[in-house]
RNA sequence: GGCUGCGUAGCUCAGUUGGUUUAGAGCGACCGGUUCAUACCCGGUAGGCCGGGGGUUCAAGUCCCUCCGCAGCUACCA
């Protein structure tokens, strides 16, 4: 296993606001990066936005901004979404950051002075009016702009392309060498027949259409091409070729360094082909993984004529808590499928499993605790009753396979795995009855079954520690807990946890109302379309 | 058109390399139990020609072919 993670988000575009896919992406993220610091590694957590392009000068344009200030103010916008979320990144980068251009202008002179890039005419089908180059896909048989629908011209403009076809065959070497490469595997199959089968092409790698990106040196009018840009985040950011680059040197030229990129499927393109090619033309290695999650879709029952619904995150977390959103995102969706997000699911994974389940419990246990130890919790009295030796089974399997999971990036599964412990913890109080164990006195059957429920609440919610923030911290003032206990290392043994002075608080979440709260959802993502 | 997926209980989904005689989970529905608890928790029941058709096999939700439906990608939008 490695001593260090470095593990980004995409760079997210501001072209309009974050919604809840991105926030999806970046809380799955950080959730990962949590986890592994309380695994005990170092940890470099990035995230960021990408803000160069055609879309975002005509953007800015349109709103009567300059595209500085049109940027600046959407990635306000991010800062406050991920600030709500309580992201827990290292460095947000902006492709606008000087450190950022500096290095893009580098890598761009290297690769050029190297041969891997170089000047030639990037022929294509050209709309006059539009001002735009299109495929022969996008304009058909019949040569027609896909945007305003005139007949188009064959043209073609001046362009530095990238020597994308010498890397084909190191990139099909590399990706059978590591099969983990790309995950799930379907998108590297995806890659390999979409693009490079049928003969890739070298990629043109700037622009002479618009001018706000990064503006090639070498010659007057060019600018980098946006996603060369924007894949370059990921060691600009650490200081690749700039006077301090021991970010760099820890984070990604050291061998014990595991990096992960996580990203959507939309843009596995860039990821799996480009940057990798990219990266071998400079002579760094590539990202030890690639993991491409699934989307997620929005839903509205009635209104399917309008296209794709948005929700808004934000309303969300301030509704119903960080911890709510959190573990919705992280719960709902399994790994590289795509999922739905639908206003009861929210409330009903809510209410089930942090409400009924886990809150709950703590609850009943918390009162449980005052009402026959006077709030003190039992000390572990090892097995007493015939349940105990199942239910320590269980929570030691719990951790495991939790851990596993982590490991996997099966992030769903590993968090699943404290519930589950939740879940045996209420059939437990079922099963053991210690209201009639107090009835029949039966003090040390009674001890041992308040210490069990202790320590499950307490491995659960170290477990849950990664997606939720507040839960935990609560649940442990409620038992009395210190905080330096909330860390793995304690959980190797079982039954650490007794003695404390438990003292009952506010429940943990509060119950949502089904009918209200979904009412308010569907309004919420009414207004934003 | 091409490529990659998907289509399994009312809903959202799991189903490793084909094989524990009755295909799973959660939620919802229904019935019962319990009282420590936020009308919560626990147990049970109902509900599926595993998209249609064909094939391979001793054996297919799982492999092959085909058809239907849906989604994403298809190279200067990022």
């Amino acid at each position: 296993m490695k001593k260090r993670l470095y593990i980004t988000t995409p760079i997210y575009y501001p072209s309009a606001k974050l919604h809840i896919g991105h926030a999806y992406c970046t809380v799955l993220t950080d959730i990962i990066a949590r986890y592994n610091r309380m695994a005990g590694k170092e940890v470099y957590f990035l995230t960021g936005s990408d803000e160069h392009g055609q879309k975002i000068e005509e953007n800015a344009q349109s709103a009567n901004k300059t595209p500085q200030e049109f940027v600046d103010e959407m990635v306000q916008g991010f800062h406050t979404l991920w600030e709500k979320l309580e992201i827990s990144h290292d460095q947000f980068i902006r492709t606008t950051d000087e450190k950022h251009i500096a290095t893009v202008q580098k890598i761009f002179s290297k690769l050029l002075k190297k041969g891997d890039i170089y000047l030639d005419k990037y022929e294509g089908w050209y709309c006059t009016p539009c001002e735009s180059f299109w495929t022969d896909t996008q304009v058909g048989e019949n040569h027609l702009c896909p945007e305003c629908n005139r007949p188009v011209i064959r043209a073609s403009e001046e362009s530095y392309f990238f020597k994308a076809k010498e890397y084909v065959n190191f990139l099909l070497k590399h990706y059978k060498k590591h099969d983990k490469f790309i995950t799930p595997v379907s998108r590297k199959n995806e890659m390999v027949n979409t693009f490079i089968k049928p003969g890739l092409n070298d990629l043109a790698v700037s622009r002479t259409s618009f001018s706000w990106g990064v503006p090639i040196e070498e010659k007057e009018g060019h600018v980098v091409y946006v996603w060369v840009d924007a894949l370059i985040n990921y060691i600009s950011a650490l200081g690749y070729l700039s006077d301090d680059d021991e970010l760099f040197q820890k984070y990604w030229n050291d061998k014990d360094t595991e990096i992960i990129h996580v990203l959507g499927a939309d843009i596995t393109r860039f990821h799996a082909i480009y940057w990798p090619m990219i990266l071998k033309a400079l002579g760094l290695r590539l990202p030890t993984r690639e993991f491409v999650h699934g989307l997620l879709l929005m839903k509205d029952e009635k209104m399917s004529k309008s296209k794709g619904n948005v929700v808004d995150p934000v309303p969300l977390i301030e509704r119903y808590s960080v911890d709510a959103v959190r573990y919705y995102l992280a719960r709902e969706t399994t790994f590289g499928n795509d999922g739905q997000f639908t206003p009861e699911q929210f409330v009903e994974r809510f209410n089930v499993d942090l409400v009924n389940d886990y809150g709950n419990l703590l609850n009943r246990t918390v009162t449980m605790i005052e009402k026959y130890f006077a709030g003190i919790i039992p000390i572990y009295p090892g097995r007493v009753t015939e349940f105990d030796a199942e239910l320590e089974l269980m929570a030691n399997e719990v951790i495991e396979n939790y851990k596993n999971n982590f490991e996997n990036l099966k992030v769903t599964e590993a968090l699943i795995e404290p519930i589950k412990l939740i879940s045996a913890s209420n059939k437990y109080i079922d099963n053991t009855k210690p209201w009639e164990l107090a009835a029949n006195n039966d003090t040390e059957k009674l001890a041992s079954v308040m210490s069990h429920l202790a320590n499950n609440l307490y491995i659960s919610s170290v477990l849950l520690k990664p997606a939720l923030l507040k839960a935990p911290s609560e649940l442990f003032k409620q038992l009395g807990i210190p905080e330096k206990l909330m860390d793995f290392e304690y959980l190797k043994k079982y039954g650490v946890i007794g003695g404390q002075q438990v003292a009952k608080g506010e429940p943990l979440f509060p119950r949502l109302k089904v009918a209200e709260e979904v009412e308010f959802i569907q309004k919420l993502m009414k207004n934003n379309d």
